[in-house]
DNA sequence: GTTCGTTGCCTTTTT
DNA sequence: GGCAACGAAC
């Protein structure tokens, strides 16, 4: 009798890639899990980024096309860095896949129902400034009558209004509970938002919050679509759960449906955004919500050396609401206890973190693989005196965006109004820059445009010269107001079709702004340097909506790439950062500088905010020193010079002082710096 | 009435 | 570097 002897064909990936090789079991399992709703709870520094990278590549692998994944981050730059990383895993073209932020995705959907949504020529971005600036006009026309009590200005409403909206409650609800003191004006209020919404709509513009509300709404309110983005997106990945926001939330819920395919990735223990309106309960009760989820937990810690990791969990056991978790080292130590430096003064602290830094690129460790990081961009200031004077290069995620610097909005402003001709703001913005034009001349020709022909949607009526010229600019402003709408005649083609970015910002540099900064600004050859980075980075857009839009979402000015037209960094810099922007990074060496009570944590926190604002507080140093791999230490100033109080004495941080003596190693500071 | 420069005070975190 | 308040200049 023949033996019989089947050949099992062999089903490994395409990518050669062996999974249960390259993974810790508990990734693993979480990588190649089946089909339906899992929760992955994964410590700081347990491979979260990776176990979702994995997963991309693994269902990619299982034939899953890319078009049918959708991958959402809170900034772009993780959003590409796991791609770049999939990418890197297997053949499968990731352009195709559908990854980015919560707003950059929000964006994408809207663009291809804007018609359903009644935007026939789609519409603009604003970012911050740009809502700023049109809220002010709302104010100004607003005509309150809230007598002697203390409205809240443009940037207290933006606030208000995208917090109810972010967490989903209603004005009324939000005043009485956060905002108790303009109680008695909030029928004003009401008035401002609705007109604030009312101008929106009239000029063609939407603001960040819009981009998620509209997305949620649209989605709500017609099964059709919901229907077809659900059966698209088989399969859904959000990274850092803990941090969504009810909005957020339901946007992901709607995108997937209640059998649908999600994955969730996060760290109760790193949740450090509820200020604006980050839930931890989206994570804490997604089992409830989907009672068919598996929950995976990793648990093991790769990333630091274990006194490092000893300080971490000793720190965040303080905490009371929390997913218990053992987070276990896999390193080992022996090296280094984290140091706790107490110095005299800010400049002491600069002194030291500058000296430290040189002796340990002496003995060998690359710039780049040392941060030091803060609370508040302004504790910066004496250390990025100290490292320039020292020549110690280093880069700086600063408070102010690259597309948020003045030169680079003003340039945005000729683009974007030459895009949508109901643009108010920006309308306003270009013609401010006009000699003897204020205000209340600016906001005379806005009139006049409004009653002009060169407003209607379609094709334009004439040449932009022809009904620009026609508006009343003040006699002083003639002559360069003729040269702005010649300039504007050069962003469109016959039909007011927008020619490409690249040469609109080719022609408004050339025509008219050019000129414009070498008067106004000191550093003008810097600023023009920066145009031009930002007409390179343009010439990768042939739609100028589209790249307008794509620069409203882009994030910091942080690491190449992500800053338009950016040079790679060739040279090895050290990293200076918030606690906020460093969340999912990591070096060798960590400095936690101004780690002084009511520095870190903040004042605020520690007088007004309650219990809960304080553990935030807790896991936002959490986040801190988990970025550490070797080296951590802790630094804070003893003495502060204040301009009101002279100077003022302060004591470590709570955080530091609440951890057991042995889990720091005090180092003595010795004058002569 | 409107624009525009000067001065003094303050500065959390961000898609 | 932003913002409000003030005052000079048009």
């Amino acid at each position: 009798m023949p033996r019989e002897y089947r050949i099992q064909q062999h089903r490994g990936p395409a990518s050669g890639i062996d999974y249960q090789a390259e993974l810790n079991e508990s990734q693993y399992s979480a990588v190649t899990s089946p089909p339906g709703a899992a929760l992955v709870i994964a410590g700081a520094g347990s491979g979260k980024t990776r176990t979702l990278t994995y997963r991309v590549a693994y269902l990619l692998d299982n034939g899953i096309p890319p078009e049918n994944i959708l991958l959402l981050t809170f900034t772009n730059k993780a959003a590409r860095e796991m791609l770049e990383r999939v990418s890197a895993l297997v053949s499968t073209d990731t352009n195709r896949l559908w990854g980015g932020t919560f707003h950059s995705i929000g964006n994408r959907i809207l663009r291809l129902n804007a018609q359903r949504l009644g935007y026939q020529r789609g519409f603009s971005i604003m970012d911050r400034e740009d809502q700023k600036d049109l809220m002010e006009s709302v104010l100004a026309g607003a005509e309150l009558d809230v007598g002697n009590y203390r409205f809240p200005k443009a940037d207290v409403l933006i606030e208000m209004f995208s917090l109810a909206l972010n967490v989903c409650v209603s004005l009324h609800e939000l005043i009485e509970e956060r905002y108790p003191y303009f109680g008695p004006v909030e029928e004003s209020i009401q008035k401002v938002r609705e007109l604030y919404e009312r101008k929106k709509q009239e000029t063609n513009t939407m603001d960040f919050d819009d981009l998620l509300v509209r997305v949620v709404d649209l989605l709500r309110d017609n099964v059709d679509v919901r229907e077809y983005y659900q059966r698209q997106f088989q399969f859904v990945l959000v990274d850092e759960y803990q941090d969504t926001n009810k909005l957020q939330c339901d946007m992901v819920d709607l995108l997937c449906g209640e059998n649908g395919n999600l994955m969730v990735v996060g760290d109760d223990a790193q949740s450090i955004y509820s200020w604006r309106g980050a839930d931890v309960g989206n994570i804490l009760n997604f089992q409830r919500r989907y009672p068919k989820a598996k929950t995976f937990k990793i648990e093991t810690n790769y990333r630091s050396v274990p006194e490092v990791l000893a300080l971490a969990n000793a720190s965040i056991a303080n905490n009371s609401a929390q997913i218990p978790k053992t987070l276990l080292p896999a390193r080992s130590g022996g090296k280094m206890t984290p140091a706790l430096v107490s110095v005299d003064t800010p400049s002491a602290q600069a002194a030291f973190v500058a000296q430290r830094i040189l002796e340990l690129h002496e003995e060998g460790v690359e710039l780049d693989e040392i941060a030091v990081l803060y609370r508040a961009h302004f504790h910066s200031l004496e250390i990025q005196m100290e490292l320039t004077s020292r020549g110690i290069p280093f880069q700086i995620t600063s408070g102010l965006r690259f597309f948020e610097q003045a030169h680079v909005k003003d340039v945005a402003a000729f683009m974007k109004f030459a895009v949508n001709r109901r643009d108010e703001v920006s309308f306003m913005r270009l013609v401010r820059l006009l000699p003897g034009v204020g205000n209340a001349s600016a906001s005379r020709m806005w009139s006049a445009w409004l009653a002009s022909d060169g407003v209607k949607d379609g094709p334009l009526a004439q040449k932009f010269s022809a009904l620009l010229m026609a508006l009343p600019a003040p006699k002083k402003a003639q002559e360069t107001w003729q040269q702005y709408a010649w300039t504007l005649d050069e962003l469109v083609d016959e039909v007011g079709t927008p020619v490409a970015p690249a040469s609109m910002i080719h022609s408004v540099t050339e025509g008219v702004y050019g000129d414009y900064m070498r008067t106004k600004f000191k550093n003008a050859e810097q600023r023009e340097q920066d145009l031009d980075q930002l007409s390179a980075f343009a010439s990768r857009f042939s739609d100028a909506t589209e790249f307008l839009s794509q620069l409203a979402l882009l994030t910091g000015v942080d690491t190449e790439g992500n800053q338009p037209g950016a040079q790679p960094q060739e040279k090895e810099a050290v990293t200076l950062t918030t606690t906020h922007q460093a969340k999912g990074l990591e070096w060798k060496i960590v400095f936690a500088v101004w780690l002084a009570d009511g520095m870190f944590p903040h004042r605020r926190a520690i007088d007004d905010g309650g219990p809960e604002a304080l553990e935030e507080e807790r896991r936002l140093f959490y986040v801190t020193v988990t970025r550490a791999k070797d080296e951590l230490y802790l630094v804070f100033p003893v003495i502060n010079h204040q301009a009101r109080d002279g100077n003022v004495l302060q004591r470590a941080s709570r955080f530091i002082e609440e951890l057991p003596d042995e889990l720091v190693d005090p180092w003595k500071i010795t004058a002569g710096w």
